[in-house]
Parts: structure tokens; C-alpha cells; sequence
DNA sequence: TAAAATAGTTGACAAATATAACTAATTCTT
DNA sequence: AAGAATTAGTTATATTTGTCAACTATTTTA
């Protein structure tokens, strides 16, 4: 038996570790797909057909440069196909392919499935609850201006 | 303008970006500290002085060959010390250093400051069931027997 | 006491992340 | 309308991080 998920963590090291389990299950049950990782993406793609790669990396919080690399995967894979915006050609638009959108729906399929499970023997309205501070707590960290953050120290060089 | 934090993900998604822009936040306000990482392992070794390696390993979930690595690195920079428990001589007790001792009491200071920012505007009440949720979401998440899993499909190998 | 389990380590490798410099296209400024 | 600044995406590089299998040493178990 693991020792018990301490509650005296700060917020951000909890909410990693619940990740962490999250996506441990979540690939697990995925074990027998073409495409390893990368899950997010995709489950954002299926609900947001043909949007720009910059909406996905401001939503799922990735780096611009590392979404070349997790298209450029995908892509490989077969899942998705990168077209030019006509109407701003700096635009590429992402969108899952036959094969894609097949095989995205099983993850959403899995998503689902374990969330479910996550929010067993928890009342709907403490689930709502959760949530809404998720979502609370996640635009309070990123409005955090950043001089906010210095205060046990003098301010260095500051670089944001 | 960032668009806005997705409603719509998964709750393992969401935790993730939670701790994304958290951890942003707390290495921005530690810029000026002589490690820049692992944290967390120093915030969980001022709560657990003189625990074993094991113990770390399963409160953050982080792998056992890794961590032998973070505590490298923080020996290295002076942080930490190793010694081996008489009593069983395969653990090896972790214990912060002086140094270690003054220097993460700082980045204490900073969770704490981070955490109540981050909770601002949201009633004692929703907190605390935050903070419950979040645990028991945990708890089953980390329960699930791995045929749970296998939905989907047929079972295959099922590493676990 | 032999076999199994546990704590920790190593080394090789794959993957994630960060940075800077870059192209191409668009928008802003005057 | 020209030039500057900005934006979307890409490339290249380097560093860090995570994963895996195999290993030592020690303790537990059967």
C-alpha cells in the first residue's frame, strides 16, 4: 500500500499529482492506440474542428514551438492535416482526418470514462463546486501580475 | 488577451494547467535562488525531516530513478545530506542541510503566498471543498483497478 | 537457508522544455 | 502608402526530464 496522498501540499503540487494519476490511467487505457500521447490535444481538436494552432496552445497552455513538434506527430500519425487560413495566411488550421476523428472519439470515450470514475462517491454539487474554483484559481494564477511574485526578495532583473 | 480557460476539458487536463501556470508563478518568484527546480521535494523534505527516499517518491509521485537524480542535484548544491538508516540499511534517510534548511524556508514562504493568491476571492467554504474534492479525486484515481480501464476494447497485456 | 521483495543506483535512451533566430503575412503608425 | 512592429508558425540547438531495464545491497518470507 502507497502512504496516503498528503494534504498538506501546496495547491499546484496536489493538482500535479492528479494529473499525474489522471493521465497514468488515461494511457493505460489507451495502451492499445497508434498515438501514445498527446491525448489533450486531440480531445481539444475533436471539439474544436479546423481552429488556428495558437488557440490550442493558449487552451492547453503548450509552448508554440513544442506544438510544431506535437502536430508534426500527429501529422505522422495520420491524425490531423494542417491547411493555410485564405483569409490571414499566417493561420494554419488544424483538423482531424477521417482516421483522426475515428480514433479521437475513443479518447474522448476514455476521458469521459475516467472522470466518471475520479468523481465516484462525489456529490454533483460538490463536483460543481470543484470545478468552479479550478477554473477560479487557474485565471487568479494567470492574472498574477508579475511583480506580485517578488516578495521575499528585491526585485532582480524581473525577465517576463 | 489569452483566450479564455477552457471549460470544457477534462478534469486531468484542467489539474495540469493548473499546475502549469502555478509552478509558472513560483519559479518566477524564486528567480534569484541557487536551485531552480524541485521544489517540491524541498517543500515536502521541511515537513518530513529525515524521511527515507520511498517516502518522497510516493507522496509526490515521482519515480524512484528519478528522484535519485533530484537529490543528486541537490546534494550537489548543498541542500541535502544522505545517510543510511542503521536500523535498515537499505533506506537512506534525507535531511535537509543548514543551507537547504534557511534557503526553503523562503520557498515555504513562497507556496504560502502563492496558494493564498491564488484562492483570492473564494469563500473559506469552496476552499475547503476544493481541497477535499481534490483529494478524493485522488484517492479514486489512484484506486482504479486497472480493468476499469479497459473499456473500450479488449483487454490486452495489461502492464501494471 | 533459499527465494522473494525492497531501497536505492546506474546508464542508455526518449521525450519535454526553453531559447534564439528565422520566414512569411498582416496590422499599425504616421 | 511605406516602413515598422506584430503575429503565426517553423527550425535548430541545448538542456532537462522521464522512462526503462538491469543491477547491488539488504531485509523479509516461506
Amino acid at each position: 500500500m502507497k502512504s496516503e496522498i498528503n494534504n498538506e501540499l501546496p495547491v499546484g503540487t496536489r493538482a500535479l499529482i492528479l494529473s499525474k494519476l489522471y493521465y497514468g490511467a488515461l494511457s493505460k487505457s489507451l495502451d492499445n492506440l497508434d498515438v501514445e500521447r498527446y491525448y489533450s490535444v486531440l480531445f481539444f481538436l475533436y471539439n474544436h474542428q479546423n481552429c488556428c494552432q495558437q488557440v490550442v496552445c493558449d487552451n492547453l497552455r503548450i509552448d508554440k514551438t513544442a506544438m510544431v513538434k506535437v502536430l508534426d506527430y500527429l501529422s505522422k500519425a495520420g491524425y490531423i492535416e494542417r491547411t493555410t487560413n485564405p483569409a490571414d495566411r499566417r493561420e494554419h488550421f488544424i483538423r482531424l482526418s477521417k482516421k483522426g476523428e475515428k480514433q479521437t472519439k475513443k479518447i474522448v470515450q476514455s476521458f469521459d470514462s475516467i472522470d466518471e470514475k475520479a468523481f465516484l462517491n462525489i456529490s454533483e454539487g460538490e463536483r460543481k463546486t470543484f470545478l468552479k474554483v479550478m477554473q477560479l484559481v487557474c485565471k487568479n494564477l494567470d492574472s498574477l501580475p508579475s511583480d506580485d511574485l517578488f516578495f521575499n526578495y528585491k526585485k532582480t532583473k524581473a525577465k517576463n
